[in-house]
DNA sequence: ATGTTCATATTCACCGATAAGCACTTTGTT
DNA sequence: AACAAAGTGCTTATCGGTGAATATGAACAT
């Protein structure tokens, strides 16, 4: 299960450190892509597949589902992480995502997502997050 | 059940004492997440995995769904508790939680709260608390 | 009261993960 | 062929996490 945040920036050849912890769940080789609300989504072979085989159900007819679709595939890109941990991230994705030097990573159970930090730290203060919501949405869910 | 109110300070890199009544019934793994009103929470593997399960069927589509999985999983880490009798709190939960050196560990039931010794003398003392109001609440929930 | 045991506090030393800089290779362009 | 740009790999220094040793203090039994 993949969860935590972590901080690490950019070398100056668009490279990043995956932080230890997630490695061992995510693979030596994993697949990022764009994702939502700005920042990239990165999947083990095995959640890929199933996103894969999750997409691939979307009606072919519906427009927002072809979108849909070429969003997700169209992004993506297999990436291996090297001896030092590091894994390159391609330029096209550095672009989507708005990345400088100083990047989040965030666990998020299926999946990673790699957030701008400034992004992040915004998007976390922002009433995206409020503890009424969170506490309604505990109780829902029988915590 | 997790019960009681302990008093304990963090070291110089950021390691907490489980009171030794706490540990049996939280074992020697467990999960700690950001939590509401300022603390955090810390939950039993077994309750944790209920909740990631939870977590896990919630649309990737939806906002909200996202907003929430988001603040529970990136918040989370794993903690482990060392021979004795520690465990490290990831410095991001730290700065969350306002976390300086003086620690106040509380069991709730099925989850315990680690806030900072201050944020929860104010809490106790505030009005947040009367048990008067705290009963008449409880009517409403038919106790 | 004294000694024993257990829980907690404090300090220090070591190791691994990460940051950063640099050099080399490959590829594509002129 | 020469060069620039992008990708890959290595080396070193630093810092945070981890474990060990010791000190302090409370609880308990004799």
């Amino acid at each position: 299960m993949l969860i935590g945040e972590y901080e690490h920036s950019l070398d100056a050849k668009g490279r990043l450190i995956m932080p230890a912890k997630l490695r061992e769940d995510l693979g030596e080789k994993f697949i990022i892509t764009k994702g939502l609300d700005g920042c990239l989504f990165g999947f083990s072979q095995t959640e890929w597949t199933n996103f894969e085989e999750k997409l691939k159900t979307l009606p072919l007819t519906n427009k927002n589902a072809r979108d849909f679709v070429r969003f997700f595939l169209s992004g993506a890109t297999e990436c291996e992480i090297d001896k030092q941990g590091r894994f390159l991230i391609a330029s096209n994705l550095r672009e989507y995502a708005g990345m400088e030097k100083e990047i989040a990573i965030i666990g998020v159970g299926t999946r990673i997502e790699i957030w701008n930090k400034d992004k992040w730290k915004k998007y976390n203060s922002d009433e995206n997050i409020s503890a009424d919501e969170i506490a309604e949405n505990m109780t829902m869910l029988g915590i």
